[in-house]
DNA sequence: CTCATACTCAACCTTTCGGTTGAAGAGGAC
DNA sequence: GTCCTCTTCAACCGAAAGGTTGAGTATGAG
């Protein structure tokens, strides 16, 4: 578990069934026992999955007598809307660059940019 | 490659050479080998990660001679975003409430919940 | 103390992942 | 045509993911 804090919380949530449990404590925490019901594995699978969302830093976990109620922690959410919405504004951005581009085009002119085309310095 | 769309796309940004990749193509579409020239691994391990990316529906690619120009896009991002945004607001939405039943505790009231606490029906 | 409950740890198995090397396909260049 | 470039396909490899069973830990109930 050497993976950086974004590849962790990406890689946390590509499996459908931590997606379900981080949707389901939104509505309250729970227990492992209780989070565990309505998949048909084992306890021991979904306590796996939830190391894995807690090592994310997406769900904390404390003590009560022998349960250990699951508890969400959204903040951890920013650190991927910040990395989404920075690339898509960029690529927004970009295409907005290139329309122009075309836009003040002759007509004529032949429309095979690949490479580069942003202010040349 | 059975996996969900939603699964598929956080799985393909959990790696941060994929990442990169997603990143670099935000200033500009490219081929194979320039997306692969930064990396010390070979050619053929960007195509795969490529393909990963494609699947993903985050990239497309099309033919020009030999080359198989990259291009991002950016709309999948749409769908993370939605995911995202959808459980921090109701995440916070329960912080809210969570803060208002305290607020209108009596001091002494055992502060012991950890089931469900939302509207009583 | 004994027992039951809630959970985790350890060992194992199978599949997927990220990488490699080597060969093949697709198109210009000559 | 022959060659060279860009890219992918195929087979393989080691490591990690996601699951299992079985044993161990922590705590409350009797």
């Amino acid at each position: 578990m050497a993976a950086d804090p974004l590849s962790r919380v990406f890689s946390a949530l590509a499996d459908p069934t931590r997606r379900d449990i981080v949707a389901r404590l939104t509505v309250a925490d729970a227990t492992v026992n209780e989070l565990a019901a309505p998949y048909d594995v084992t306890v021991q699978a979904v306590s796996k999955h939830l190391k894995v969302l807690e090592d994310a830093g997406l769900v904390s976990r404390s003590r009560e007598a022998q349960r250990r109620p699951v508890h969400l922690e959204a903040n951890v959410f920013d650190l991927m809307t910040r990395w989404i919405e920075r690339y898509r504004q960029q690529a927004e951005e970009r295409y907005r660059r290139l329309d122009d581009v075309l836009r003040s085009m002759p007509d004529d002119a032949a429309p095979r940019p690949t490479r580069q085309e942003g202010t040349p310095s």
